[in-house]
DNA sequence: AAATATAAAAATGTATACATTTTTATATTT
DNA sequence: AAATATAAAAATGTATACATTTTTATATTT
């Protein structure tokens, strides 16, 4: 069911599954060749986690796209990801920090989707905030970062946002290195912020 | 199904389901007298939102209490309320206020339970919340204050702490009354973050 | 006796079947 | 013609059935 859970997802990111009109559980079952049950339980994940809302009293969608949603989803990752941090820090080794940097090398590469970027991105947000020790508070940032998945669509254009993100992860990581707690802590809430402002004026001029 | 999902959360408040070990699928549906489909839909939904955690490879426990998730779940709440209000501040109006008031006059009634008491409280909150117009923010701030209600349980002790609840609620509206927005945030995150040290501090004494 | 391997029992996950609810299309009314 | 009521179609929610996986109990090995 994991699986279907992650085909549904790309699905929907990559518009195989129209916005706005409502999905049957009885297409999909035909759509991936299983039955409705399965399709049901991942319905049900998937409308937890923001990726499908209702539609009318009995049916799901997938929803539009919102730049309200996408503020939302970046004031919260501000405020718990710098928690977050804070609870790392005394535990963040090099080792952690050489992983976080390794990480970062790899979004070197040009050929990269947004998708495979974002997903790079998560993984080094998620090494450092590992070893905070804190599963609640890291699962909810977790969740958070999972949404704004959603946002990252083929459809999001300014690609001159991956050096930036780049060399901020490198800021980051050597603020930390020299152990400038506040600093790093306010340089992580900026490169949040940058990030999603960014989006969401996007997603305004879509519109 | 929500029946059933608001029934099993009540016996797992008031304990005829026993935490730490593993609940069956089949064990449940002959208890609440259901077929297991509805009870695999409730047990993901529950899952989801903390309730439940897997037991081994394909089971679900009722999970122990633990004060490292209390105090992240109040960590949360406070971080993200203050946001909330803050965005509600602009709209609220003195019909909403004189909601709020309502509800903590409800809180004077010396017989509520614990769990009556956490429900009014949620709703004088999500009251003011409400006007803030950010339905991914409160659907959060929402499944956060619906996670503390397991902390709720009937063995939770303190009871003096009604008194003061209520009176913080005065002072909260009070000072959203005359326009004190600053002091209103502050006073709103003290109110929470009293509120979490009481139970972590008792959850940590239990054991 | 403790650890591992094997077999039986019992659980889960999914498919199918059917009653109930919702949606859609058509007919009726204003 | 627009709004409402009715009937048919199609969807959902849940029960039951069965294959597969997991758990538990027993037997075997070290």
């Amino acid at each position: 069911m994991l699986e279907l859970i992650e085909q549904l997802k790309a699905d929907i990111l990559n518009g195989a599954l129209p916005r706005g009109c409502p999905l049957r559980q009885q297409e999909l079952s035909a759509r991936y060749n299983v039955s409705r049950i399965p399709v049901r339980d991942a319905i049900a994940q998937l409308k937890n986690q923001g990726w499908l809302v209702t539609h009318g009293k009995a049916g799901v969608m997938v929803p539009e796209l919102n730049w309200r949603e996408a503020e939302d989803l970046y004031q919260m990752r501000m405020a718990l990801e710098v928690q977050l941090l804070g609870h790392a820090l005394p535990n963040l080794t090099h080792e952690v920090l050489g992983r976080a940097k390794d990480i970062n090398l790899q979004l070197n590469n040009p050929c990269l989707t947004l998708l495979e970027r974002g997903q790079l991105n998560w993984d080094l947000h998620a090494a450092l905030y590992e070893v905070a020790n804190r599963p609640t508070l890291f699962n909810v940032v977790a969740i958070l970062n999972e949404q704004v998945r959603r946002y990252m669509g083929f459809q999001y254009g300014p690609l001159n946002y991956r050096d930036t993100s780049q060399s901020e992860h490198e800021k980051l990581i050597s603020l930390i290195e020299s152990d400038q707690k506040d600093q790093a802590l306010c340089y992580l809430k900026e490169h949040i912020e940058v990030a999603g402002r960014m989006l969401v004026d996007y997603l305004k001029n879509e519109n």
